[in-house]
DNA sequence: CCATCTTTGTGCACGCGTTCACAAAGACAT
DNA sequence: ATGTCTTTGTGAACGCGTGCACAAAGATGG
């Protein structure tokens, strides 16, 4: 996951699976591009190698949705776009706010990928007064302050936080407060929301860390020494007793990890 | 994840599973907050809390590092930050290249999140010529042409891919032949590589929509009529034989999920 | 030195997700 | 109509991840 859910209890919500939910979208790329090069139908392997996934997998997948394909010809692919996107709740007009418009908030709010797929911009947020009114991709940006009634008004229940982690819960809390039950959280923090309310969390830096986990694995593979890590600790590690010690990582100051968006 | 990773057999590498690599950095980053406080122990209790997750859960996924930790007492903050950067690969310095510095590519260059993390911008790549020796969050944007030498002369190991999806597997392909072998892709589209190189994806707008998926299914319920579908879709779905015939979906042209970043 | 108390580390069971492999279903040709 | 061929849909097995619950380990106090 880019990305991992937030501590749901696997709830197998109306007998769709999570991880065939978090597949959906990516068939519904798939099949959008094929619906583009005006292609009829796809058979499961076709679909499936689209899709970069395996085709026993996608058939299991589209079966929790119900019986769409036909035996020996494939899945029909204009019905199958649409089935999907029903499922998955596109047929409808979702209306965003994106709150925190530094770099970050900016180039989500330019994003395309959004309006094409029913998710309507409704409104920049910043707590920086002098953004305020400043046009971003076309919308003018709103205060902080007006956060409750914005949402109010446009009937919004996803919200987007794109603020430095410091502000996010706070962000987060009025946005529930306020109405929204679902939110898109890229602040590097964990969120806390009450029952009933959806996190799901893009984090750039911990992808980057799990790349160099692997990054790190095949260069020590390589080199042939794939044995013995226990000498290594030994040597280069400070001693769980001599604590505070080393300061091992050469921290630099406190950063906390704040993103490189806009602060208030 | 926000994300999830891309066909990877699975493979417990040095006997660490995937799904607890996934969180060490989230651990990372709750044990380096308490570090600043100058906090010196904490207990799984405490960290778990911090961390978003379970305390067993915690516990196991650490004891895949050995035993770092003190019965009664807990785990050493500074000794296991050592423990899990060292194992993460962050002790050592990684430079990563950009390609692609549109808004999205721009917001990754500024983010704050990597240098503190081992990870250093190397080189911002785009294709559009205007873009050249133009400064980006304090470095000169340099031209596709000189990708491959820049990756060698750098020895880059890491490549951030932030084009359009049209550009992506190009670029992709470019930045492996020249010795890239982990990738964190930001273009929606499945990118093909050969075996031994590790690729990330994160999708912003396929987020989305697994919110909206369980957003309608929350209203849904709510309303109470949580039964039948077999008649919803008889009456609001094309028939599969009537293909072609309506294009459900509004389509708007060839947009293909094309992200905001500036093109070639 | 012993007792008590806290917290780790882990054996075990359970459930979800993945994959295999094949029967059922339909298209298509004869 | 009948047979063949393609492709779906799914039963079943397997493996990974998660969480419980507890024994082992060490700290702490008397």
């Amino acid at each position: 996951m880019a990305t991992g859910r937030t501590h749901r209890p696997a709830t197998r919500s109306r007998g769709i699976p999570e991880a065939t939910v978090a597949r959906l979208p990516l068939y519904l790329r798939a099949l959008t591009a094929l619906s583009e090069r005006s292609v009829p139908t796809v058979s499961s392997e076709e679909l499936a190698a689209a899709a970069g996934v395996n085709s026993a997998k996608l058939r299991k997948d589209f079966s929790y949705l119900g019986s769409y394909g036909t035996r020996g010809v494939g899945y029909d692919v204009e019905y199958l776009v649409y089935q999907i996107s029903r499922e998955l709740g596109l047929t409808q007009d979702w209306p965003v706010v994106i709150v925190g418009i530094g770099n970050l908030g900016a180039a989500l709010a330019n994003y395309g990928g959004f309006a094409s797929r029913g998710f309507r911009v409704a409104a920049l947020i910043d707590a920086d007064p002098a953004m305020a009114g400043k046009p971003v991709a076309g919308i003018a940006v709103q205060h902080t302050d007006e956060l409750e009634q914005i949402i109010q008004d446009n009937g919004v229940s996803i919200g987007v936080i794109a603020t430095p982690a410091g502000a996010a819960q706070q962000v987060c809390d009025r946005l529930v407060a306020a109405g929204v039950t679902s939110i898109l959280n890229f602040a590097p923090t964990v969120l806390t929301v009450p029952d009933g309310v959806d996190v799901r969390k893009v984090d750039l830096s911990i992808e980057l860390q799990i790349l160099a986990f692997h990054e790190q694995r095949k260069a020590g593979e390589e080199s042939g020494q794939g044995g013995s890590e226990a000498a290594e600790d030994l040597e280069g590690a400070p001693a769980p007793s001599a604590r505070a010690a080393a300061a091992t990582t050469d921290r630099k100051g406190p950063d906390g990890d704040v993103p490189a968006v806009m602060p208030a």
